[in-house]
RNA sequence: CGGUGAGUGGCGCAGCUUGGUAGCGCACUUGGUUUGGGUCCAAGGGGUCGCAGGUUCAAAUCCUGUCUCACCGACCA
């Protein structure tokens, strides 16, 4: 590709609206541009990478046994009355209409119509296990979009969706997902990790997400120093301390006026509503914590008794129930249900709210050793689950997760072949996402500087930059740059030639900023020795060639 | 949806308090100059100031409404 026939489009200046590096270097590259909230328009080089991403993706999904489909952005709505989440999804999903009044969603997954597709398509257990995928926009009408690319409400998405007679038989493409994944972001050059992870409101129970590495990221991952524990902050457990507590008898609750909140026993105490066993609204419950510790959300409200979603209890309604502010709760003689965190329930002589105004009790004890259970967030230096090693947290971006989905969709949609024995048996399913989209900001999260972003080069936009100095000047070098050009391009590798007629400066500084990996300057000085300047983008490394072996050396590489 | 802030040429901003009919830098066009790290000079083109209404002789500026966008909180690839 020649600049002069190409649509740079790069940036001086960082556009207001951009707070994260990625969007802000995917505007000032010429990579996207804004067409609305989340809604973006992928220019030449950012479409680039983009592709490059989807064909790795798309590679190792065809290696690892799955077959790529593509299902319509258009949904009719009964598919999605038939699974519940018509009702279920919330506003997330968007809703249209036809010219015909016909209610029709905009597809931000494809669970339903894969489902549909399965059950008409196959009839026998000889056709599967059957593993579909396709690499295709999404839409989710997200609260906040933000962070340009990262959190469109317009995505690319590859989703894979497989079907299974047994159980067995699911966890083996499972595996062969997992394994899959993280061949595809090793080819991409990407510091990533698979981590245990929570299934949410898609359903089913196992479930892993693969995050890259990097100090933006939204989402906090812990791993064990000695072990390959590796899980989200939300589903990492805490375990019992190992020794009981044998707590005095007798709890001597000493009162006192002062709040004395700087206690290292502390206990902190918190008011959410309660539950039945139908998860319908039932009263309150208190979760005690150690003050150092912070609640687990999701941990909590998969509690029975604890309504979920959380719900917290506002100061009025603490006021009317037990007669105190927030900060005078305490375990103590409390008339609601106490669930107390595994480490809360270790402590004796703690400090608690007295359940009264501006009281305290300190040198406070269990009068019976609760139940204890673990609703609170691990902390970087707790042990690890697996018993082996401790725990440190790290930050990453949340680019591919894996679900074993089990019947939820092939039962509520009816989905079943006849077996071997030749009845009918529903289905179970696994589904595999990786963010298309959203993998290129990550890259760019963790692969930039203050020049520009540092592509890996399986998805650099170019492999190789060619730039001439004063090409205008010289017919030497333009000479030189023709033919290196044709040469390299003949060999596949994917060359931009800077052949505008700009100053020297402005062409490396665009290189770099776009993060072409490699580049070769050719100048009038080196050329009197037959030599051009080869330079790495990622170390900064500079190297004279002679001419005659830049074709080998760019091969090589 | 709640909280905060912002809408002025393609981008970054000033002007608004103290109404008088729009300005700067970058980018763009032309000519010259310069040439291994965003040269310099000159001459140009482009905006009725988010939108609607109001006050006024006069509104980017004051008032009202409305839309949009960004940032901070609960969800997700």
């Amino acid at each position: 590709m020649r600049t002069s026939e190409y649509l740079l489009a790069t940036q001086k200046e960082t556009p207001a609206e951009a707070e994260v590096i990625s969007h802000q270097l995917m505007l000032r590259a010429g990579m996207v541009r804004k067409l609305a909230s989340g809604l973006y328009t992928w220019l030449p080089t950012g479409l680039r990478v983009l592709n490059k991403v989807a064909n790795i993706v798309r590679e190792e999904m065809n290696k690892a046994g799955a077959i790529e489909v593509l299902m319509p952005v258009v949904q009719p709505a009964d598919l999605w009355e038939e699974s519940g989440r018509w009702e279920d999804y919330g506003p997330e999903l968007l809703r249209v209409k036809d010219r015909h009044e016909r209610d029709f969603v905009l597809g931000p997954t494809h669970e339903e119509v894969i489902t549909a597709l399965v059950r008409n398509e196959v009839s026998s257990y000889k056709q599967l296990p059957l593993n579909l995928y396709q690499i295709q926009t999404k839409f989710r009408d997200e609260v906040r979009p933000r962070f340009g690319i990262m959190r469109g409400r317009e995505f690319t998405m590859k989703d894979a969706y497989s079907f299974h007679l047994t159980q067995d038989c699911l966890q083996n493409t499972y595996d062969r997902m997992y394994q899959a994944y993280n061949a595809i972001f090793k080819r991409m050059g990407l510091e990533f990790r698979a981590v245990i992870a929570d299934s949410g409101s898609i359903g089913g129970s196992t479930s892993h997400e693969f995050h890259v590495l990097a100090e933006s990221g939204e989402d906090s991952i812990v791993f064990s120093d000695q072990s390959d524990y590796a899980a989200n902050v939300e589903m990492a457990v805490t375990l019992p301390p190992s020794s009981t507590n044998e707590s005095p008898l007798a709890s001597e609750c000493v009162e006192n006026s002062s709040h004395s909140s700087s206690h290292e026993n502390r206990l902190t105490t918190i008011m959410v509503k309660g539950a039945n066993e139908e998860n319908e609204e039932e009263g309150w419950v208190a979760l005690v914590l150690r003050a150092e510790h912070s609640l687990n959300e999701i941990k909590a409200e998969k509690l029975v008794g604890v309504k979920s979603p959380l719900e917290f209890a506002t100061d009025t309604q603490i006021k009317e129930l037990v007669g105190c502010t927030a900060s005078d709760l305490g375990p103590l003689g409390l008339s609601i249900p106490v669930i107390v965190d595994h480490a809360a329930a270790a402590v004796s002589n703690f400090t608690c709210g007295a359940n009264l105004p501006g009281k305290s009790i300190i040198n406070g004890n269990w009068v019976d050793t609760p139940v204890s259970v673990d609703i609170r967030n691990v902390q970087a230096g707790d042990p690890s689950p697996d018993g082996q090693g401790t725990l440190s947290i790290k930050r990453g971006i949340e680019v591919g997760h894996i679900f074993q989905l089990g019947d939820k969709y092939s039962s509520a949609m009816n989905c079943g072949v006849l077996s071997e024995t030749g009845k009918h048996q529903t289905l179970t399913m696994g589904c595999y996402g990786i963010g298309v989209s959203r993998i290129v900001a990550a890259a760019i999260e963790q692969n930039h500087d203050k020049f520009g972003i540092k592509w890996p080069d399986a998805i650099a936009p170019f492999t190789l930059a060619l730039i001439p100095m004063n090409m205008h000047k010289s017919q030497r070098i333009k000479d030189v740059a023709e033919n290196l050009y044709n040469t390299l391009i003949n060999k596949g590798i994917d060359v931009l030639f800077d052949d505008r007629k700009e100053r020297p400066g402005v062409m490396f500084n665009d290189m770099e900023l776009i993060g072409v990996p490699h580049s070769i300057v050719i100048g009038e000085r080196n050329l009197d020795n037959a030599q051009v300047e080869y330079k790495c983008r990622r170390t900064g490394e500079k190297q004279l060639l002679s001419i005659d072996d830049v074709e080998d050396f760019i091969a090589a590489l």
